[in-house]
RNA sequence: GGCGCUAUCGUCUAGGGGACUAGGACGGGGCCCUCUCAAGGCCCAAACACGGGUUCGAAUCCCGUUAGCGCUACCA
């Protein structure tokens, strides 16, 4: 600091309070890409400015809410890498706040009491809404006097409360939209109570935002006709708004919103197939949210420096498997070997193989050429069993084009591996024999190779022939190679 | 129907009045490398929804149209 300022003249900075953010994810269902983006990002927020993240299970809807639906959500997070703050809290627990809010509007005129019954309210709508569904209440209730509606709520009708709304400007600036505005004439008096006593959503997510201290509200765009709502309900309780950040949607690939019938939709599906929690994390992440330059691989530090609300796109995404694929073989090939074992070994479990050497060559020998760890898996075990894989059509083109000579080359390869001390069967001397055999009896390098790759991988892809002969192994691999060669002699085409 | 949100290559996006002949990535096509494939490198095709303004100048600002989506419950 220099101009001759001192310290003593200088104001004290009035440093913000640390953002407090939360995730409230309603236990109805697994965690859906959408809400696991919402989460990310709220997660990022919180990282990127010192500040907290609270997670909240929103499971007032006693019907659909259950234990194992939190239980998954609460994984896919972890898996994610998604760590909060505080939490979970269940807001079940809170319902006496939320009903001490609603008889506080009711006791300061803000709200009144409501005793149309579904059926009534039903048959208000059929009438009033014209085929369309412009119904709004009528507020018939509102003009009953206040001691009669005490009396005959003390009496045992049943009954629910409704937020009165003024009809005055409902507006905020959204961090990700810009300046968003309702008018008051155009929404109605919502229900807060309902006749249980138990809070509508709209007021628990205000009484809840409130009580936890909550400045940031980051949730999914379809949020955003909900907001004038409570931002009249701040109002009204006399607090003062949380800043909004209203995220884009995320579709399937027909443009519509992402669901079941689009395929897997869940984190834990992609758990399954064998995305990489990190290449997971950072598609979802440049999904809806852009860091404004090329970047497409973010470790996580970068992410949370360059995170920021105003980097998030107004517009929805569509969610493309391909290029999570692409992403996920990107994480898959420059992750160590060592910590693939684990899961790889998990897939070769339930697909009913127990390896029990070291994988980490095989698995090293094969993710260049793969996206996925089930990928990964498949290929290990090929080399783990190398009578286990079927040809597929290329190998089988490659015997038919190749004739006898499919045959008779492996068998000259088998020879020839035959005489290789154990001592002597790595890449490198492996790799000299098979160039001194198509020497020897004149053939292209391809021409031996080939059959071997087939024989053992019973594709024309793989990792080199050398390191693919390595890493499956001598006894292995000789014993194969002359059981297909066998096999074919006579070189005639596939059956 | 009402209210609201959105609109750049097929997809994810950069862009915030002149740097745009609109950049990158996935996917597609081609070439190189090579025993195959993948990776990598090089190249190609591919977009500012439409119409009006504002401005010397608009992908960028304003208005309208169209289209898509969201909400419109005693669900969340």
């Amino acid at each position: 600091m220099g101009e001759g300022a001192s310290p003593s003249t200088l104001k004290p900075i009035p440093m913000p309070p640390p953002p407090r953010v939360r995730f409230a994810p309603s236990p109805t269902g697994y965690l859906h890409v959408g809400g696991a983006r919402t989460a990310l990002f709220n997660w990022l927020y919180a990282r990127h400015s010192g500040g907290q993240l609270v997670l909240r299970i929103e499971d007032t809807d006693r019907e659909r809410s259950t234990e194992a639906h939190t239980r998954v959500i609460l994984d896919g997070l972890s898996w994610l890498g998604i760590t909060w703050d505080e939490g979970p809290l269940f807001q079940g627990e809170y319902g006496p706040r939320h009903q001490a809010d609603a008889e506080r509007l009711l006791a300061e005129g803000k709200a009144y009491r409501c005793f149309c019954t579904r059926e009534e309210l039903e048959a208000q709508r059929a009438s009033a809404g014209n085929a369309g569904g412009s119904f709004r209440y009528d507020r018939r209730c509102y003009r009953i006097p206040a001691e009669e509606a005490a009396a005959r709520a003390a009496a045992g009708v049943p009954s629910t409360i409704r937020f009165l709304l003024r009809d005055e400007e409902l507006a905020w600036d959204d961090a990700v939209h810009g300046r968003i505005s309702f008018q008051g004439r155009d929404l109605d008096d919502f229900v807060i109570l309902r006749s249980d006593d138990t809070a509508i959503y709209n007021l628990a997510v205000v009484s809840d935002d409130i009580a936890m201290r909550i400045t940031h509200v980051i949730r999914g765009d379809d949020h955003i006709s909900n907001t004038p709502k409570q931002i009249a309900l701040y109002r009204a309780l006399g607090h003062q708004p949380p800043v909004f950040a209203h995220v884009p949607m995320i579709l399937g690939p027909d443009g519509k919103k992402l669901s079941k019938r689009h395929g897997a939709t869940a984190v834990g599906d992609y758990q399954e197939q064998g995305i990489l929690p990190t290449a997971m994390r950072n598609f979802l992440a440049l999904l809806g949210w852009s860091p404004g330059g090329d970047r497409e691989i973010l470790p996580e530090a970068d992410m949370i420096e360059l995170f920021t609300l105003e980097g998030i796109q107004k517009k929805a995404a569509v969610f493309d498997a391909t290029k999570l694929e692409w992403m996920n073989g990107q994480y898959l090939s420059t992750l160590p070997a060592q910590e693939l074992v684990a899961p790889v070994r998990r897939q070769l479990e339930r697909m009913g193989i127990s390896a029990d050497g070291d994988l980490a060559p095989l698995i090293d020998a094969v993710k260049a050429r793969s996206r996925t760890i089930l990928h990964v898996a498949g290929q290990v075990a090929v080399r783990l069993d190398p009578s286990r894989p079927p040809l597929d059509p290329k190998g089988e083109a490659l015997i038919r084009k190749m004739g006898p000579a499919f045959s008779t080359n492996l068998q000259r390869a088998a020879d020839a591996l035959d005489g290789v001390e154990p001592a002597g069967w790595t890449p490198e001397r492996l790799l000299d024999l098979l160039k001194r055999v198509a020497e020897q009896h004149g053939l292209k390098l391809g021409d031996a190779m080939q059959p071997i790759r087939v024989a053992l991988t019973g594709s024309t892809v793989s990792e080199p022939v050398n390191e693919l002969l390595a890493v499956v192994g001598r006894e292995r691999s000789i014993r194969r190679i002359r059981e297909v060669a066998h096999r074919w002699n006579g070189g005639g085409p596939p059956a």
